[in-house]
DNA sequence: ACTAACCTGACAGGAACCTGACAGCGCTCT
DNA sequence: AGAGCGCTGTCAGGTTCCTGTCAGGTTAGT
């Protein structure tokens, strides 16, 4: 983990560095805010965790919090503070602050709330499916093509997706029907021709051409 | 929010109730670790927040935390603890408590800090929440528009952040429907777009416009 | 040319959704 | 206590939109 630390107090400075390399971080150092501010205005995607001292000789560590949260990065930021007041604390985490901690604190603690921030920031979504120029996202159920969200109904997208998956190869009516219908849900093969003609109107232009297998089926083709 | 308490002193349970449900939030109780673990397993899906007292009758807070982690839920988690001592908070933390408070606490910093928890969850800032033009105090639970602040119902409000938050991808009315209602407040969808209907009217004009997304739900376009 | 396969415009049934009206409830003010 | 008011959930009726069916036309293969 990148981190970076701000701290006036030579000593806590010193002693926190030998403590977070210690354990394989990698770790930039500062004691004033200007040269906090420089560090990371340097290079704002570097960083994983801050940890702020609030009191500086030229200023508030707060101040570099507001920026920080200003270009919407989403790194963690555990704040050290003598004040312990609840008025303070609750500014503090309003403004974008993810912990505090008050001094002295012990290293175990600061150790834990450092690992239960870091497990924090590891979610991320998924369902995002590439088919050449266009994409799919499965858990909005739409359909991108040239950066442009494409409406289509149902059993369009249905039929298409079940297309694209085939990856050019021929897909039978009969296959495509068990892929729109349940065993309860009945239906012709004229059903699939229908969409397939509603389906063709609405992506015309748009990369992907549908030709028909006269008695296969249909198949996709990405230009 | 929606947001599990657990918590076995009955006036504690009462008064943090109220206290939530102020704010606009959706509220279930348990006063045992079987029951809560009961609501829990019945939909893990469904809870932002657990506030999680340590000491109960038939076991401790930190089994359900185990169980939700060992679920890979990324539930917000907060202890309540009465034993204040290092150890036990470093190991409150480590098993996968996001934060931890030691009674008897403050409720101002209680909300700074499910404020803070919430933000992390959603990786954006608390307290003063910006869309496009316009802006939400998650403190005063209060919605702003071009400079003025609008008029809106609990329910409005609720479901217009439920909408923003989830940053114009498509909300299920039955995703709404939980974020609206406890399990013990059974109603049906209509509820929602009787709502939905309501807010529409109050907020056109503004910089907002919700989609109905017929099949899946709605969807917050701003401009 | 004949036929089977396929396409397509029109239509109707129904599901999903919207909305105006109303009643219940809690709150405030007298 | 009673009246008045605001917020909410329910309901019924209306509207919109999706989708399967069908009839008739078009195309491809023999």
């Amino acid at each position: 983990m990148n981190i970076l630390i701000l701290e006036d107090t030579p000593s806590l400075l010193l002693s926190l560095d030998r403590h977070f390399k210690a354990q394989g971080h990698t770790v930039d150092l500062a004691d004033t805010l200007n040269s906090a501010q420089k560090i990371w205005r340097d290079d704002p995607q570097r960083f994983d965790l801050l940890v702020l001292d609030e009191n500086l000789p030229d200023g508030l560590g707060s101040q570099l919090l507001a920026e920080v949260r200003a270009d919407n990065s989403d790194v963690s930021i555990l704040v050290l503070t003598a004040r312990s007041q609840v008025n303070d604390v609750v500014h503090l985490l309003d403004v974008g602050a993810d912990d505090y901690m008050t001094k002295p604190f012990e290293f175990p603690e600061l150790d834990a709330r450092v690992r239960a921030l870091h497990r924090r920031r590891l979610s991320k979504p998924a369902g995002l499916v590439r088919y050449g120029r266009m994409e799919y996202d499965a858990a909005q159920n739409l359909f991108w093509a040239a950066g442009q969200q494409v409406p289509l109904r149902q059993r369009e997208l249905q039929l298409l997706i079940a297309l694209l998956e085939a990856g050019g190869n021929v897909c039978s009516k009969a296959k495509l029907l068990t892929k729109l219908y349940n065993l309860d849900e009945a239906t012709t093969e004229n059903a699939v021709e229908v969409h397939m003609g509603r389906l063709r109107k609405r992506i015309e232009g748009l990369g992907v051409q549908i030709e028909t297998v006269r008695g296969l089926g249909y198949r996709a083709r990405c230009e």
